[in-house]
DNA sequence: GTGACAATTCTACAAGCGTTGAATTCTCTG
DNA sequence: CAGAGAATTCAACGCTTGTAGAATTGTCAC
């Protein structure tokens, strides 16, 4: 990764000053940045970061490759505005510690294939795993975040020993999970409804957060 | 991928009559031959498929790129040749089947780390996931080698039913494991001796192959 | 030595990449 | 209608990639 630049963006020297920013977005805007932006989600989800290309992404929303830079700056500046998340992985925390304990895992499961299906955040998650396993520096990011922070968290709060262990070991079959079921593909695991795969996989999750693993 | 074209290799028109073949490898040769393949497996296994590059592979065995032509014909079949594997995984299935019935998914986990551990065959590893993930025509491939045709038939071997999806839950966890310990490196997993792995992650294996998972 | 032949390197091409700045079109204001 | 400024496109740069063929070097048999 090149250090980061700033993008000259269509904003004057001073500013916006007296109509609605670039994100208001007024009416009778043809929508041409919002266009790149999923243009580019779904790029990224399908090519990773280094598969997917500025021109690909242009041709994809009917666009020249030029005006991708103009709104966004770079190539790494517009991948980061295509993956920030509308969803906070920790703010379900809280719901699932106060639920029934024993189902604990089999929530978790549910919740996270739920937050998957929706066809409005898949692709940005599948960008991001796509891009972490082949851009190296991007690994440390969802690294630290998804495992550590969420299930590090999460296996803390339930005060259990070995929490980091528990953590990774969870984290491990939440991101093959993942891989197989929405990036491979692979039937029938793909296939099968959230319900199936919850209660399929939910007592794992139990085990490696709660249960006995040494 | 492009279609896979010959390569035309130091093989003459009538090939190598009367000495010892090119993989025979005579004493006094260089070895550049081998050289080059192991940079390949070094840089198809950091990199993956799309981000390794041949001048690359050519730097770290210290060799021309063109070299590295001569050898393999194409970048593709460099890689096939790269990604050759030293191990059948069906092997081990008779020997796993005889065992303890109750201890069989923790001898296949310990099997598996066993087998990534080996210094010489890790990178070629390394390689298959990678370019598995960034590269969509490889997927089919480990895609239907290792799910269906290794695990597949453990599942069917066993006589349980719903052996396909028992197969392909197993194999998310191995594949999450294998990604969280080998290529993110994440602790403490990653530093885990294969002891401890195995006996915290078969009993996942025992239940999704052989348990109740509906 | 001299020829044959494999091993290796040199040079170069065509294509695709991210990126850039100038030129053009569009749209609204006064 | 004129003009300003955003939206958008054109054409091109420097670079890296996989690949190709000619040229060079090394090595052994006769």
């Amino acid at each position: 990764m090149r250090p980061i630049a700033q993008p000259h963006h269509h904003a004057g020297h001073s500013g916006h000053t007296g109509h609605p920013g670039h994100t208001g977005r007024r009416p009778g805007d043809s929508g041409a940045h919002d266009a790149i932006l999923l243009a580019a989600r779904l790029e990224f989800g399908e090519s990773g970061y280094d598969g997917a290309t500025i021109r690909a992404i242009a041709a994809r929303a009917v666009v020249d490759p030029a005006l991708v830079h103009h709104y966004f700056g770079s190539k790494e500046q517009l991948f980061e505005a295509a993956v920030e998340l509308s969803v906070s992985p920790a703010a379900f925390l809280p719901a699932i510690l106060a639920g029934d304990r024993e189902r604990l895992g089999e929530q978790i499961v549910e919740r996270f294939l739920t937050v998957w299906e929706e066809p409005h955040n898949r692709p940005v998650f599948m960008a991001m795993l796509r891009s972490v396993i082949s851009n190296e520096q991007a690994a440390d990011l969802v690294r630290r975040l998804l495992v550590k922070e969420v299930f590090g968290s999460l296996a803390v709060a339930l005060g259990v020993p070995d929490a980091e262990l528990r953590a990774t070991l969870a984290g491990s079959q939440f991101i093959g999970l993942a891989l197989i079921r929405y990036v491979g593909r692979v039937e029938p695991l793909a296939s099968a409804d959230v319900g199936t795969v919850a209660v399929a996989v939910g007592p794992t999750i139990q085990r490696y957060l709660t249960g006995e693993i040494g």
